[in-house]
DNA sequence: TTAATTTTATTGTATTTGCAACAAAAAAAT
DNA sequence: ATTTTTTTGTTGCAAATACAATAAAATTAA
């Protein structure tokens, strides 16, 4: 059995843990980073939506994104016909650093695929976001409760 | 730009996930699994070794290790002419479940992988073997507090 | 051999993370 | 139209995570 999900595992880790390092420059504490950036893309999307794009808890979701808030990184708006949602938005201080951790991540992109070709880096991408559609169901159907058989 | 670590960062996080719950059974903490599986798989590793194969922080794989100890998955030896160095190993309640983890981490990696042929398996393992090693670099240079220009 | 540096392990502290439980609005089923 | 289920959001709590600082053994340099 080839250890791919492992490979990955070190990968995220060591991503996750320069992005938190390098992002303190701009107070964002650990993990908001991530945060940020899928409000900045896709203004208007509620908490619940980016907790399953980012596949983390929706209540750590919740309270990463309450201390974006607070910082001023983001506002939340009540949406114009429905009382429970909560549309999320960059504020200008938000919007400011964005390229910074633009550029940041790309840094790192470059960095990771260094010595692939254009050919080999198509590849990649192609077969993890096949991977990535393979877990993301079985993601959603364990958190809800549910259990796996195997 | 592909965005390939941002597929990381989510497969990852949702296989962690995945995975937590899944070895409450055998009572896990969040994160453990990782550990013990490291030292089943070298018996007499030190605990800094683990934390640079895992890419975690030292301290927290000091913890985490701490806890296994405690809980009786492991054991922590004095090793013969190094007074500094513990040198760990699991056991027999570390050994016996140790079977389980693989056998999760096999399903996981069977459910990610699948639809993908013999040949985009092997593919994908080698291209994410080479990512790995372009970041640890960058990981470890970052973790010692060094700056990344760029 | 002694001094300087690196490796290994630990603890204090602050913060993040996520499960459990709750609440209320919205959507779906009856 | 009413009941049931799903969606969205929140908070209490326990635990994990990681930065900083400390210590001591081991290694390297002088």
């Amino acid at each position: 059995m080839k250890e791919i999900l492992r490979e990955i595992g070190m990968i995220a880790r060591a991503l996750d843990s320069i992005s938190n390092i390098e992002f303190k420059e701009y107070d964002l504490t650990r993990g908001q980073y991530l945060y940020l950036v899928r409000i900045c893309e896709r203004p208007g999307i509620i908490q619940e939506k980016v907790a399953e794009l980012i596949k983390v808890d929706r209540t750590t979701a919740a309270r990463s994104i309450k201390k974006l808030e607070m910082n001023g990184f983001i506002v939340k708006k009540e949406a114009e016909h429905n009382k429970k949602i909560k549309k999320l938005y960059p504020t200008e201080k938000g919007k400011k650093i964005f390229p910074f951790i633009k550029r940041e991540n790309d840094h790192s992109n470059t960095v990771a695929l260094a010595g692939l070709s254009e050919e080999e880096i198509e590849n990649l991408f192609d077969l993890l976001k096949r991977v990535r559609g393979n877990l993301e169901k079985d993601w959603e159907f364990v958190k809800k409760g549910n259990k796996r058989s195997y």
